[in-house]
DNA sequence: AGAATATGTGAGTGATCGCTCACGTTTGCT
DNA sequence: AGCAAACGTGAGCGATCACTCACATATTCT
């Protein structure tokens, strides 16, 4: 049963989704069609699995990395959300990509828009508990803006220009995206 | 010609991409199989045709929409680059999602991405024109970030979570993420 | 050992798909 | 009208796919 999410793994990184039928996932895993249909009811199902194992294992390292700031001060826990985020993304970076890029069933995504809203509650959280800290009066919006912020950033530079990671600026840059969203700091002047 | 790519058009939007097989557009255009492969080479080609389409008329929305800017402040030019990207996501959403998360083929994707870079240009010309009241030092990161940043946001919000547009605070927030990340203000103590 | 059960096999099924091609139909010219 | 080129047609081809099922093999009982 891992041979056959091994397998299909291997084939999706190597050829895409195209290459990901049935029988080669079979022939790959070393079993026969009959076998893999003992253990899954359907293709569908074992790419789900392999989604659902996927996305655990980048929230749990994500989920770590932040348990460890959790009452570090603002930039300190700041800089860990977007190195968490950028390691989450190299857990995988090509099964990552086919996941998101490839696969033609819509369902399938629902499964990487909970990680982002399991996320967003993480960051909501941190951010209730140093509320007067807070510039933004809409703690929700504010959880949203910068998770989906960040993710953004990081999928685009791990998964399309991971030359990107390589500038000493990137990480304090994109800390600095959030930090000043969040701070209160004196903004521009308002008119 | 056009009856064809409309009917394809329809299709994706309505029953995604999995409908769209090539017999069912040409019922749909109202046309024979066999003309349909006489204006296009390949079934890819029509879906191709279509994405430089929507990318086209997505990209022109934003560009104008900038145009009117050129000249203005930080805080109006960012607010109506937030602007922009809504209305240019609102083109067509549903054709949108459906290029984004159930097109099989990478290729296919290049197209967006190219539009990415594009509006990225805009941008950078932009900053590079007012470097002086800009705090990052590469403008071209800046740039990244915030062309990454603005359309994943707007993009998330249009896409899944409509209701979020309806929140008078999204525009002032996201435009005040892009502000308070580029003016030089103060930012948070620097340690 | 031998029966009963669980597990594994892979040729084959039916359905779908992108695409072709032999054949109509229309158009525009002389 | 007569002809030819351009345009349109749709049954059907070959390929592929997810999935099944009659059968073989292995395992666990008594």
């Amino acid at each position: 049963m891992g041979s056959i999410l091994r397998a299909t793994a291997r084939i999706l990184t190597r050829d895409g989704y195209e290459g990901a039928s049935t029988n080669r996932i079979a022939e790959v895993a070393g079993v026969s069609v009959g076998s893999l249909y003992q253990y899954f009811p359907s293709k569908d199902a074992i790419v789900a699995a392999l989604i659902d194992a996927h996305c655990e294992e980048m929230f749990e390292v994500f989920r770590r990395e932040l348990a460890a700031v959790a009452g570090a001060d603002l930039e300190a826990a700041a800089r860990a959300v977007v190195a968490a985020q950028i390691e989450a993304h190299k857990v995988n970076p090509k099964l990552h990509r086919v996941f998101l890029e490839q696969l033609p069933k819509v369902g399938m995504l629902k499964r990487f828009h909970e990680i982002g809203r399991r996320s967003e509650a993480l960051v909501r959280t941190y951010l209730e508990a140093r509320r007067e800290e807070m510039r933004p009066a809409n703690l929700d919006l504010a959880a949203f803006l910068l998770v989906t912020t960040v993710e953004a950033v990081t999928h685009a530079a791990v998964i399309d220009q991971p030359e990107r990671l390589d500038d000493p600026d990137f990480i304090p840059e994109v800390t600095a995206l959030c930090v000043r969203y969040l701070a209160k700091g004196s903004g521009p002047p308002r008119g």
